[in-house]
DNA sequence: ACTAATATCAGTAATAGTTACTAGTTTTAA
DNA sequence: TTAAAACTAGTAACTATTACTGATATTAGT
């Protein structure tokens, strides 16, 4: 796979760059239109896979049908707000061990885990 | 929402409750329909939610875009081989401690974690 | 710089999984 | 027995995503 280079790409990741949110890609699509009001969603879309499948980003998935993209590619956990559905980087360790807990009595081979909490968020558990 | 009987819906149920391997609904469609050979699509779609809201069986996403569906409600954790996507049990014990260690340094309420495993099952990991 | 090869684009159509709608059928409480 | 309401099959609609198409932009080699 020999990659040229893209303005729509550039400007799809310097927009993941500056957000720590990890948006959606409709969330995408409505911000890079500021630069290119003729992006087709199609092309955000497509480079999003692209730059997840080459690492450059990550693609989240947390259950809520919609894809998330994180351009921190570094291993972390996430939190899901019931109430508001956002998506938050949690500053904790690496739980690699939990992977042999479940190995125990397991016949198979356990590469990894995805884990995600959820509850209320900073904003939404003051409110209620 | 006052409940009412059906044949369709108990068909359903008595089917995933055969079950160890989590199906899919449309798995669940292509299984009932031999018993209802018209029943809808729609139907099993309908119930399974219905089922699910209720309580009585447990809606599982592990990130392939297709929801998966247990009869099992009890508390336990799943693994999903890489080679060939099926849904595993794990015999473990929980882990709700985790989510102590996620919330030491976040200012909102975890409530839960969502964890599943993954990597290759006993059958593909003899196999390779 | 020029050109050819090809990655990429915008626009649109197609797909998969799921939910919503509709008119007719079952179930069940009174 | 009957009538309200939950349920059904069939179908249309919806959402997120991917695939297709002919035109455009990028880049390596001259």
């Amino acid at each position: 796979m020999n990659l040229k280079h893209s303005k729509q790409r550039d400007c799809i990741m310097e927009f993941l760059s500056t957000r720590k949110d990890h948006p959606t890609a409709d969330t995408v699509y409505m911000n890079v239109r500021q630069t290119f009001p003729n992006i087709s969603l199609g092309t955000v879309y497509r480079n999003l896979t692209l730059l997840a499948d080459i690492g450059e980003i990550a693609r989240i998935r947390v259950g809520d049908g919609v894809d998330h993209f994180d351009a921190d590619t570094s291993p972390h956990y996430h939190f899901i707000c019931k109430e508001c559905g956002s998506v938050i980087d949690l500053d904790m360790e690496d739980m690699a061990y939990i992977n042999e807990t479940a190995g125990k009595h397991f016949d198979g081979c356990i590469e990894g885990h995805f884990t995600y909490f959820y509850g209320k968020c900073g904003n939404c558990f003051t409110k209620s």
